[in-house]
DNA sequence: ACGACTGTACGAATATTTACGTACGATCGA
DNA sequence: TCGATCGTACGTAAATATTCGTACAGTCGT
C-alpha cells in the first residue's frame, strides 16, 4: 500500500501542533528522531503500546499532518521524520519541540 | 474571580502544543502577541467569534496549558501571553510557532 | 504451498472537544 | 440605584478523537 503524504507547501502548523500535542505521538516522534531504521512494530514495542490498530491511527495522524513519511518496504512500513520539510517550512520548530520534550522528561524524574 | 495558572515548571509541552494546535486558539495567541492590551471581548471581536462562552472555553485551555495569563481587572479580564515563561522553558518554541502561523497565512493568500 | 509476520481496514465503545444558549455574579457609569 | 457591560458557569448537543478487537491483504522464509 502506498500513502498520500501532504506536499511540503500543504503542511499547516496547527495540524503539526495538534499531531505532536499527544503524548503517544510525541513519544513516537522522539523515537524516530533518535535515529536508526524504524517500522511500526519496533516503535510500538519501544513505547509499550498494546494494540497495533491504535498505533495505525496515530501513524495516520502524523502522516497526514506532514510530520512523518511512511514508506512500504516488503512487508514492513519504514517510518521517517520529515525533518527536512519541517525545518524548511517551520525553522526551529521541531528542534524546539524535541528539546521541550526532553525538558519535561527531565523535570518529571 | 481569580484563576489558577500552572507554575512555569508545571507546564508541559504536549499541553502547549495541543492548546496551540487549534485554529481559533492559535489565532487568539497571535492577537495577544501583536501587542497592546486585550480582554476577552476585544479578541473575540477581532477573531469574529460568535459566542462568548465558546471563547471562555478556549481561554481556559490556553490558561491551563500555561500559554496565557488571565488577570481580572475591574469587570474585564486582561489577557497576556506568558512569553517569558514559555521562552524560558521552551526556548524558540513560541517564536517558531508564531512564525509558522505567518508562513501558513502567507501561503493561503 | 504453508505458516509466520507486518500493518491496515473496519466497526464499536468510550472519552474528549467544540460550540452555543441561557442564566448569573461582579463591576462600572450615570 | 439602575441599566449596561464583562466574563464565567452550567447544561446540552454535536462532532471528533482515542482505543481496542477482529478480520484481512500482502510479504517472507522454508
Amino acid at each position: 500500500m502506498r500513502y498520500r503524504h501532504p506536499d511540503r507547501d500543504q503542511i499547516r502548523v496547527d495540524g503539526v501542533l495538534s499531531a505532536l500535542g499527544h503524548p503517544v505521538r510525541l513519544a513516537a516522534v522522539r523515537v524516530l528522531d533518535g535515529g536508526g531504521e524504524h517500522n511500526c512494530t519496533s516503535v510500538l514495542v519501544e513505547l509499550g503500546i498494546t494494540a497495533k490498530s491504535t498505533m495505525t491511527h496515530h501513524w495516520r495522524v502524523l502522516r497526514e499532518s506532514g510530520v512523518i513519511l511512511q514508506e512500504p518496504s516488503g512487508r514492513e512500513n519504514l517510518l521517517t521524520l520529515r525533518r527536512d520539510d519541517l525545518d524548511a517550512r517551520y525553522p526551529g520548530l521541531l528542534d524546539a519541540v524535541l528539546a521541550g520534550a526532553r525538558t519535561d522528561e527531565a523535570d518529571s524524574r
